[in-house]
DNA sequence: TATAAATGTTCAGTATCGAGGGACGGTATA
DNA sequence: TATACCGTCCCTCGATACTGAACATTTATA
């Protein structure tokens, strides 16, 4: 099949795959799944096979399924991160204070990844969750982390994924993005007016740890005719800062 | 090496061995690791390679961790979990009701695994988490659901388990189990006294699909010297029993 | 009910590809 | 300065993962 180019252990690509292709499924016989994966079905049944003797794979009802064995190493890889540590709890009443949704983000592979989300009495029903992975230039939380990372580093992201448009509000400029970062870095809070969800806007700040690098960042996001005015320009952007401040002492004491 | 006699495609299964041991050491580099897991360095560095750039793996400051990129699987995977979807809010609502901590299980490979769990304001300050996989006969919970599993599948799951201790309290006797189990079924009620761990109890009853299959089961638990007498024995138990007939009645309707 | 189609599972041969040893350069330790 | 350790790369060989076809089993169709 056409070589993707990608080297690297196959039979350790080709099972990440079929564990993918089984959530987009949501859980599916060895024909279906060896057809969306464009393998014999025999190769996909000895993957199955071998997946469900390790248990991240559940076999129930003529179905093969992702295992919730998954949760155990998200869960740990989780709390061993240090954002989620410190910054946890902080999202919450972050939350729980301004009624809205907040959440939190942090860098992988060039991605924003959404760490985890606590949801306030008014908040939006929004389709982001936990364990998203989005392009880090269209969100007020990847903005931030972008602003304070290393300039070569933030370089590298760019090159590697490009600006491409999520809406119609993306940033796709280069220029355009320096110049808003610059702002962010002065600031140390990011902004997103409708550029990855419509009807959607947000406010962020970086959380930078005792060496001064960005380990991740902290929102709320609300409706647009909540986030408007005042609230949007400096209630709610004072109140994020101060988490982050809170935050970044939980850092200096831990 | 010592053939772990798992006939399976090797490449994978180490793959997941050295995902666990990351975990497990909470980062490591490529050396520390190839001891861990008892293979030669260049092996090791070659799947951390391939995990690196399937995104699962990161690698940060000389350390390999596992990535967030697992919190997408998991996380779809319990969304699409029947019992995850019926019962998540109602936890929440029987942690707020109790105040203490309320769980949901569902088995797996006839280990019992939390799928969610939510604190209350009293909530006893507890070591299980979302994830963890724990002999199925231990807890409340779990008792709940090999009461009412099919009796093959029940003594298929013992026989290839067995009844190993956890604690002093633990059911360790196959005739004692399934007298308890009997009770079970009659009561839809199960009880776990400090079987799994010193000074908690709870109290557990098993959620039933439309075709009466056992999907899960949800739970209160607590301190022990806050479950006792009326409360332990009658106000918990009919709490949580008509939680869960308010889950049942929503599977019937989704 | 018989037939057909589709699905899951097993098997064995072969080319492939992962395993592992060793080497090289870099960095910390003594 | 010397030594030890680490991460990365390379290459060769033999185990092994892939394949294709055949068998079994269930579901759909006539």
């Amino acid at each position: 099949m056409a070589k993707q180019e990608s080297i690297g252990i196959q039979a350790v690509d080709r099972a990440f795959d079929i564990v993918e292709a089984l959530t987009e499924l949501d859980g599916a016989g060895v024909s279906e799944l060896a057809r969306h994966v464009d393998l014999p079905k025999s190769t996909a049944h000895n993957h199955l096979r071998t997946l469900e003797q390790t248990e991240y794979v559940v076999h129930e009802d003529g179905e093969y399924r992702a295992g919730l064995k998954f949760l155990r190493i998200s869960e740990t890889a989780r709390k061993q991160h240090e954002l989620y540590q410190v910054a946890r709890s902080e999202v919450d009443h972050l939350a729980e204070k301004t009624g809205e949704i907040s959440a939190l983000m942090t860098e992988e592979h060039g991605r924003g990844v959404f760490v985890y989300r606590s949801r306030g009495s008014e908040a939006a029903r929004i389709d982001t969750c936990v364990g998203d992975r989005v392009p880090i230039h269209c969100t007020a939380l990847g903005k931030a982390i972008l602003a304070f990372l290393p300039a070569d580093r933030r370089n590298e992201i760019v090159e590697r994924h490009g600006l491409t448009a999520v809406n119609h509000n993306t940033i796709t400029d280069r220029d355009v993005l320096s110049e808003e970062l610059e702002d962010i870095r002065e600031r140390k809070i990011a902004y997103d007016d409708e550029e990855r969800l419509n009807g959607l806007r947000s406010v962020a700040a970086p959380i930078l740890d005792g060496s001064n690098s960005v380990i991740g960042s902290i929102s709320v996001a609300g409706p647009t005719h909540r986030m408007q005015g005042n609230r949007f320009e400096t209630e709610l952007p004072e109140t994020v800062l101060g988490i982050a401040n809170v935050i970044e002492l939980n850092i200096q004491h831990a």
